[in-house]
DNA sequence: ATAGATGCAAAGAGTTTGCATAGGT
DNA sequence: ACCTATGCAAACTCTTTGCATCTAT
């Protein structure tokens, strides 16, 4: 079974207090503020099994690296600010999205970013 | 100057005739059969200067190394086969992003990719 | 003949894995 | 005391780069 270390308490703290998509380096960081010398591997494998267990889910963005996120929320898209480089979750989703798949094609779920500046940056 | 090369050839003509964006890999298979023995690093280097003549533009997709098309198209978006994992283009957009960002976000632009079956795969 | 392009192999960058040790239970 | 999780370093994968050779002009 899984123990609770200092190091797996830091990283799951990390993206609890984020509420919005962490990268791996960005976790680490974060992390290793309570845990120093907090090795990147350790990261790895903890977002991994948070992953496994369905507590976090990865958020890929087009020619990114993937962040991650608590998993189980409702539909919705992500945000990339391109100053920051952060990114954060939208809520909602403009729909009609099968007015635009080809005849025959079967569409089963879609992907939307939004690029531009956050509030902080704007 | 640029020359005139077989392989530059075959890897341009792979582009025109696939007429979707393709991945590196993809690019390479194809323009082998023109050349045998063509080396991937050339692949690399002949698809980077297309996309600095501005011939080609990268396709990135979520999680997903970036396949590249020819640049110049139309606004639209992408569709990939969850089968075949080919990549289409999709005229069109479904509008309406601008409903989505937070208050004080400035939208520059977006990216949308569908996923499902292809006519062939579904 | 000259200089850019190619192919191979080595170098990088990011992620994963093996192994000895630290540390939860 | 046991046995999982950690940290380090080596292994992997994908892409880029160095270098000797080839080849288009």
């Amino acid at each position: 079974m899984e123990r609770r270390t200092r190091q797996r308490d830091a990283i799951e703290a990390a993206f609890s207090k984020a509420a919005r998509p962490l990268a791996v380096q960005e976790a680490h960081k974060l992390a290793a503020k309570a845990v120093p010398g907090l090795g990147i591997a350790t990261v790895y494998r903890n977002i991994n099994a948070l992953v496994e267990e369905g507590v976090l889910e990865p958020v890929e963005l087009p020619g990114e690296s993937p962040r991650y996120e608590a998993s189980g929320l409702a539909h919705h898209h992500h945000f990339r600010c391109n100053a920051c480089e952060k990114v954060f979750d939208v809520p909602g989703c403009p729909g009609a999205m099968k007015a635009l798949v080809p005849r025959g094609f079967r569409l089963d779920s879609h992907e939307l970013v939004l690029y531009g500046r956050c509030a902080q940056c704007a």
